[in-house]
This record gives C-alpha cells, sequence and structure tokens, in this order.
DNA sequence: GGTGGATCTGTGAACGTTCACAGCGTGTGT
DNA sequence: ACACACGCTGTGAACGTTCACAGATCCACC
C-alpha cells in the first residue's frame, strides 16, 4: 500500500540509497552492473521519486507558475500558450501552475506563493500595464517572463511576443494596396501591446492620413468593436476599409457594417487580428494577420528555463506574423 | 537571503517551534499570549510555510492536476473551467497543475506523476471513451472526477455536466415551435457525450421524425460542419432547420447554406450549442444553448474535493441550460 | 613497490515541517 | 487532600531525498 521509497529500491538491489540516487540522477561514476540492478530494482517495486522530498533537500519548487490577468477577454489563444508550456516545461519536469491575479487578494496569494518558494520562475500571460505584480515578483529576485511584452516594462521583463508592429503593417500595406484610400482603425486598449503597438504599425504605413478622425479605441470585445464601428461611420461616411486590432473586434464590426447597408468587401474592406477561431465564423471569412502562437510560447520557456538556468540576462524576441488573406478585405 | 524558516519565526517569537506550527495550523490549545507573539514574528519575518517540507511530512501534494486530453479542438470554454477551477482550490490552498495527456508518453507522463503521489486530485477534462488514462487512474486510487461525463465510466468516474440532453430537447422544441418540419441535425464524435447526447435529446422530441437520412455526424470542428450541411443539402434538398450540436460547427453550416443561396432563417434556421464566442460574430448570430459552465466547473470541484475529504462516493449532477434566441431560429 | 589519480560505493547530516508524546501548571469535583 | 481533566508547551522522531565526504579498489606510472 505504502508507495516505495528509495530505500526499498536499495534494498532490492542490495545497493545502498547513495547510489539508487546517483543512477536516479544520471550521474557518472555508476557501475554498469549496479545501474542494470537498480534498473531492475526500480521497475520491480514501481518506485517514483517523492518530488516533496526531492525539492526540499534541493531547495527547489520543480514547478512554474503561469499567472493569468484579469479580467477574462474572451481569448482563444490561452489554450495553445497553455498547452505549449506544459509541453516544453514537461520536457525539463517542471510542472505548469496556474494562477488568476485578477484582484488584491489574488495578487497577494501569487506573490506569497513565489515568495515562499514554490515555483521556480514565473510565466506572466496577458499582465496589463501597470499591474503592481510585476514590480514585486521581479523585486522578490525570482525569474520572471512573459508572453507579450508589458507595457512600461520592457526591459525589466523579458519577453516572447509576435511582431505586433510589423504584423499591423503588413495589413495596411495590403488594403493600400488593394486601393482603398480612407482606412480607419479600431484599436485595442492603449494599456496593452497589442493595443499600441497595432496602432503604431498601422500609424507608420498611413503616415498622416492615419488622422485622429480615423481612429476609434476598443476593448477587444465584440461589442466594443460594433461601437467603434458605429462612431467611425458617423464621423468618416465614406471610409472604404477598417483595420480592428483583434478579429472579434472586426466580426463587431461587421455587424454594424451590415446593419448600416454597407457590402464587405466591395463597400468597405475589414482587416483583423489574431486569426482565432472567429475569423473563419463571419461572413464573410476575415482577411487577418496570424500569429505564430505556438513558437511564442515556447520562445517564453526557452526564455524562462534559460534564466532558471543562471543567466543573468536574456534577450526578448519577436517573431513574425504572416497575413491571412480570406474574403473581408 | 535565506528565507525564514520555522525556527526562526519561533526564535524570534520566543517560542517553541511546535507552538509555531500549531498556530500555522489553526490548533486550538495555544494561548493568546502565544498566538499574538507568534503572529507578530510571522509578520516580521515575512515567514511563508515550506510546502515540500510539509507536503513531505503529511504524505500530500497540495495541488491537484488537471488533465486536457487533446486533440486541441478549439474550445473557448477551457479558459472558463480552468479560472473557476483555480479559483475554488485556491480557496482550499491547493494548487492546479496542468497536464496534457495525447500521447502514449504524456499519458505514461500523468500516471508516473500521480503515481508518485505528486497530487492529490485528478480533474479530468474533455476525456473522450476509451481513454486508457481513466482505468489506471482509477485504479491508482486516487480521487478522480471530470468535468463532463466520461463515456462508458459514467458510474465510476464522478462528474458534472450540463445537461447535454436536455438542453438539445430545448432547442429541437424550439425549432418545432416555430414551425420547422423538416428538422436536420449534426451531431459531435460519437465518442463524446456531448455527440450522442445532444443527438439523443434531439431525438427524444423529433421521435420517428429524426430519420437517418437526416442526421450526419461531425467532428466539432468548422470544416466538419460545412461538409454535414453539403451532405444533408444534397439528400434532403427541402430541409427548413438544421440543428448543430456546436456553434463552430453551425458556423460552418451557414456557410455552406449561403453558399447554396438559402437564406437564414427564413429557408432554414439554424440552432447551435454552447454559446461560445463564435455565436455571436455569425451572421445572422447564432440561437443557440448556453451551459452554466462557471456552474459545471464550480461542481466539479466540490465533487473533487468531497472525494479527497474521504468522501467514499459523491453523485454526479448535471445542470440545466437555457436557450439563448437570436436571428438564426 | 610506492604514489597518485581515476572510478565507484556507503554513510551521516541536512532540508523544514508535522505529529505524538510527555510534561507542567491550574482549577474542579470528591 | 487527592485525583483528574484541561489547557498549553517543548522535544524527538520521522517524512524521502540529495550531497559532501571518506573510504575502497584498481590501474598506471615512475
Amino acid at each position: 500500500m505504502k508507495r516505495p521509497t528509495i530505500h526499498d529500491v536499495a534494498a532490492a538491489a542490495g545497493i545502498s540509497r547513495g547510489t539508487v540516487s546517483r543512477v536516479l540522477n544520471g550521474d557518472r561514476y555508476v557501475s554498469p552492473a549496479a545501474r542494470i540492478a537498480i534498473e531492475r530494482a526500480i521497475a520491480e517495486t514501481g518506485y517514483v521519486v517523492n518530488r516533496n522530498a526531492r525539492n526540499l533537500v534541493r531547495q527547489r519548487a520543480g514547478s512554474v507558475v503561469m499567472v493569468l490577468s484579469e479580467p477574462p477577454f474572451e481569448d482563444p489563444n490561452y489554450t495553445t500558450t497553455i498547452r505549449t508550456a506544459i509541453r516544453r516545461l514537461g520536457e525539463r519536469d517542471l510542472s505548469l501552475v496556474m494562477m488568476i491575479a485578477g484582484d488584491d487578494r489574488e495578487r497577494e496569494q501569487v506573490l506569497r506563493y513565489v515568495r515562499g518558494g514554490h515555483a521556480d520562475g514565473v510565466f506572466l500571460l496577458s499582465t496589463h500595464a501597470g499591474d503592481p505584480l510585476v514590480d514585486t515578483l521581479h523585486g522578490a529576485g525570482i525569474p520572471v517572463v512573459s508572453c507579450g511584452a508589458v507595457i512600461g516594462r520592457e526591459t525589466v521583463i523579458p519577453y516572447a511576443a509576435c511582431d505586433e508592429r510589423g504584423g499591423a503593417r503588413q495589413m495596411a500595406e495590403y488594403l493600400v494596396s488593394r486601393g482603398r484610400r480612407k482606412i480607419a482603425m479600431i484599436t485595442g486598449p492603449m494599456d496593452t501591446p497589442g493595443g499600441i503597438q497595432r496602432l503604431e504599425g498601422f500609424a507608420d504605413v498611413l503616415g498622416r492620413k492615419a488622422s485622429k478622425k480615423l481612429i476609434e479605441h476598443g476593448d477587444w470585445t465584440h461589442a466594443s468593436g460594433e461601437a467603434a464601428m458605429a462612431r467611425l461611420l458617423e464621423r468618416v461616411p465614406d471610409l472604404d476599409a477598417v483595420f480592428a486590432a483583434s478579429d472579434v473586434m472586426a466580426s463587431g464590426a461587421l455587424h454594424t457594417l451590415r446593419a448600416a447597408g454597407r457590402r464587405v468587401p466591395e463597400d468597405v474592406a475589414v482587416g483583423g487580428f489574431d486569426d482565432s477561431s472567429v475569423a473563419i465564423s463571419t461572413h464573410p471569412p476575415l482577411t487577418t494577420v496570424r500569429q505564430p502562437l505556438r513558437d511564442v510560447a515556447q520562445e517564453t520557456v526557452r526564455l524562462l528555463l534559460a534564466l532558471i538556468d543562471g543567466a543573468d540576462q536574456v534577450d526578448s524576441i519577436a517573431l513574425p506574423t504572416s497575413l491571412i488573406v480570406r474574403e473581408s478585405a
């Protein structure tokens, strides 16, 4: 009934526990005979190392905590990121613990968890500008990385992200190349990298044609896309294209455009961002910008592992996006 | 630099570590004076209990593992479920470890993890019929629950789920009540509860009108919805309604219908299931069945906690769904 | 044949808790 | 006056590892 310990394995193999520990940890200096005997004993007894004991003596946690921030925008990307992170961390025998840092109580909980040494590293996801947790965690002396830049802390928290600005440029250039003259934009919240940098990329291409009149801000939701589109139409009735900083907001814009009697893409071209599941469910399907989500997650983990392994500095990285042309533009 | 231990707290408070441990764990039999002194010492030193040491001696893990199954269907529901689970488990100071069980290697990893005593319970998510992990985990003697029934193991693995069958009945009844006569269905995979039970609910209402001709199977994807709809149209050109077992498949059906020149809902009414983010991004927005996702996750956790606390049996539970009427039907 | 370096093994201590036990006052009932 | 329960406290052992150290064996080289 009781789980076998290293002593049981040692006894079964007729060898001391020190040597068992050595083969467990892949030390050299173990005779082939001992190794074989021990491996057989491990198989026979069904022994599995007790992580609590190991981590206790090693003063490590054996896990990484992924911190999600509220509010819970419907982000279909989370799943991919989580899966990828689990995979990569698993290869190093690190488990992934999930935590939420929505309110102060939860932030406190995360901090206690990390301060208590229960995690070897922190993986931030969708943390927004000014989140107090960022500095406290970094101050706690534990490796912290972010999937997507943390606005205002780009130099202190290493991150992997897609090239937001470049992706927006791709879309803007495409719209221009299709002969659109009055191109509006619905941005994300201006305290997120996706909000800020996608607008920058848009402005890069449109130059002074990207006037205030043609810019509206949303909050990533469908409803905010609808509303922003309505304001744009009222202000600039003759616009002939709109670039929404997310597919979900683009689908909101689509609804407003349809209600206003505009045809897409004939009258107004619509561009999205993310290539999420909604991109193919709209009518017409969205031309959008795809993020290399898997690679981004993978690189984020790589940075974190490097930090955990003792690197005192790592370089943030931006991965290229690709334009997915469908029927909306 | 070193983290303070219980000894440091004891020294700072001038009391033995036994008493410190007692206040840490909320024992009675601690004098008010001692309690105050210790609480101050804890605050002063910034002490946080070392979970590895605690769990080692208690022979517990202090965490629950949530097992995701492949393949990675775009399921926007995951995020809600994960968040809710984290919240509820956090209240009990249990952390949530995520694992993937897609291939044999990963299943082996999960098993080793659980067998090694690294988890106090297992939370299954979207496990499909015949997954070998289910029996092995259950056989390992660890509490296992599932969010959504595990087909073929309904009696052995307790679960919380939405009332799939009832939800499908709601939709079918609604379509009938709106005067639809030839109602088709696009089901999910028949080795999932959503696939099987939503079809059952449909059949409950339609009776022998639910002929083979009017049933097509999909695999939850957009593409499969498109294809199934095409087959249905070819076989039964005069159908006047279709119920897809997921919003994503419904959006695929919508595309096929539009391509075939059918108007929705005038010619063909379309119903979905899930009320996911795609439901409002389609044109027209989907009439669909909403699952009480948060409650389902919450109940699943409740079952698991009961099991962990020693209950030797708990009752599975199905929560009521609600019909969300939009424009597609 | 002695010295010294590999290679391999066993042992004791440590990691930071909890828990059972024993001990000690203090009051209460007989 | 005695026993006894009650409230509270300190101590030693245990949990299952790893790690540093010391020792043993073997071989090669001078």
